[in-house]
DNA sequence: ATCTGCGATGCATACGTTTGCAATGGATTT
DNA sequence: AAATCCATTGCAAACGTATGCATCGCAGAT
């Protein structure tokens, strides 16, 4: 295609392909004017420097790796909130001059140090692979490496990482509703050892619950995956166990969306009888019915910084896992507890559906 | 970080590093015994090519770009079928051996070319400008690059796409409709000259009527943005022009989600009232309330066709523009028309919620 | 025994850039 | 006037691979 070469333009313009390098790499060495009439010269023959040749003289790629989680041999979706994380990397990278190589994979041992020795890539970020702890151990062997994941955050972990803080996030969320009036919440979400992001989740419950002196009730806990479906199931599971509660945490905007659709299948309205806070900010959420209140993580600033922390990796600074404050975001899906409720304690379904009468 | 160059694994395995290099790229020049010892070795030191060498020397980058339509700008989100596709594109060019380069950006004219002429890549394939006539029309002028869009295929049309076949998608959701009874099927999408896509599911909704010899009423066609907001509120200004339907077809499931939304909140009841279509079975629809009957446009061929189209184009080969077929997906949002709403033909809201009544 | 052919390998070059070093010439200093 | 310095430029050597061509040795043919 780009058959122009360096040493074309540096002979169109009477000087030697070392200036026209230079020029077009804004080096100091070059008088400014003999810089215009290179640039002049080469934007006119449309020259692009050719990359492969840069790389291997400069033996930098100027492109990180992308990798993404790939669980689709799970039945699961790819979570949406990773399109837009991804999106945000991707633009986070553009602005300082790096290109972005994706990849969805299943982790691999040598797909790091792969990438990187043979000069595809300067560093990876990796997506999705929060709730892998074995994979993290294997992560922090490859000191090497120049790698990030986004996921947990967790005190003396090899690696690096840069992650919401989901202790605060889900602080910020009790709290919230425990500002509402409410006292029996329930939590909604997978507290297992492999998923550390949601055990921060409930740790921020339970610190907020600590704070307003309340004792969160243990049977108010529902495991659910990560999924709109596990949001259901574990919603129904809760009203089974037929313990009053008022409010309901899910430690995912999925798990929330399914436990409103469990709620109101059981005549429960949300927000009159059950108040609902999700965590994650989906792109559509705000459009559901109810709007939902939820917990942001910002993926601009996630993407920049989990870019930023790769990039001082690659420039053999020392790098710190970095936490990213979220953000509430009250809509329509969260309300003050009214007094009868508090006063016994206990949701009840209101029976305003004639079909259920 | 890799030190180790194909020279040294030459010295090791007593060969040249031409040697080296036909054994690592099989070529059947080589000797199996030799080629056996020289991928031992290679193996065992954990050598990988140099891409960047391999590269300026092949002159083959075997990369693709993929570019994502940027309209973060236009507030409007990402669409979530969108990375459902770069999933499905990232595959199938890992399939065939290809890295996709990364970049969400705003259309502008060179950036094909210069990808091509820094030899960053082979070619690009092209999401989400579907609706941009304009950019079509500078496409067609890049006959030299070597660039696919997902989008739009329209007869006599400069430049290469594959799209999903949108007039038969909007046929077999209103054959559906109409098999199931109804005759005032409105139609929510945007039908200006902006989005063939969006014309030719409308298309298809007119040939099906035909060939049930039914007029559709062009009082029942709204304008939206593919959006959910867009949807709600085409789905209002149906509802207020107090024309009688039973079924809505949705250019978009986001238009279904809004559309159903907006029902509710008058009180028409979504399948018992009013049966909705919509199309492109968004990861997360099958879950919705009712879970959607929709046109689902197959993401993981869509991808394959993509890049086997982009490839042969690279290759030299004649490309034709290629249409993908939909597939009717029955869900719970449809349903067969009952006798009364079809003697009156109009859908009334069944007032059902004591809270209305 | 000489020749031909072929399988297997090595030699040497080119790919297009970046960059350390040397060279040039004019200006400033001593 | 000689010496020094600085700004600007050119020279030439890499970077690590792929590949056309020459080479070599051996087997089969004559």
């Amino acid at each position: 295609m780009n058959r122009v070469t360096a040493g074309e333009i540096a002979e169109l313009a009477g000087v030697s392909q070392s200036t026209v390098s230079r020029a077009l790499r804004g080096s100091p060495l070059v008088n400014p004017i003999t810089r215009e009439r290179v640039l002049r010269i080469a934007n006119e023959k449309n020259y692009k420097v050719n990359t492969s040749a840069s790389r291997l003289r400069s033996k930098q790629s100027r492109t990180l790796a992308l990798l993404v989680h790939d669980d689709s041999d799970m039945g699961s979706d790819i979570n949406p909130f990773f399109l837009s994380m991804i999106a945000a990397i991707t633009k986070a990278a553009a602005e300082k001059n790096y290109d972005i190589l994706l990849s969805f994979q299943q982790f691999s041992d040598d797909w790091i140090a792969d990438y990187e020795s043979s000069n595809k890539a300067e560093g990876v970020v990796m997506l999705g692979y929060g709730g892998y702890t074995d994979y993290i151990r294997k992560i922090g062997m490859l000191d090497n490496a120049h790698c990030v994941t986004w996921g947990p955050v967790i005190d003396g972990q090899p690696g690096h990482f840069v992650g919401c803080d989901n202790v605060h996030g889900g602080y910020v969320a009790t709290q919230h509703l425990l500002d509402l009036g409410h006292r029996q919440i329930a939590f909604i979400g997978d507290v297992s050892d492999d998923c550390p992001e949601f055990q921060a989740r409930h740790a921020g419950y339970r610190r907020a619950h600590e704070e307003f002196s309340v004792d969160p009730n243990p049977r108010l806990q529902a495991t659910a995956n990560p999924s709109e479906l596990g949001g259901y199931e574990a919603a129904e599971r809760l009203i089974d166990r037929d313990v009053g509660f008022t409010a309901a945490f899910c430690a995912t905007d999925l798990n929330a969306i399914g436990a409103i659709r469990a709620f109101r299948n059981r005549n429960y309205h949300v927000p009159a009888d059950i108040s609902v806070v999700g965590f994650d900010d989906l792109p559509s959420i705000a459009y559901a019915t109810p709007a939902l209140t939820t917990v942001r993580q910002d993926t601009a600033t996630a993407g920049d910084v989990l870019v930023e922390t790769l990039l001082d990796l690659v420039r053999g600074n020392d790098v710190v896992s970095r936490l990213l404050p979220p953000e509430l975001i009250v809509r329509q899906s969260s309300r003050r507890l009214r007094a009868e409720d508090a006063a016994t304690s206990r949701s009840r379904p209101r029976l305003t559906d004639a079909r259920t009468a």
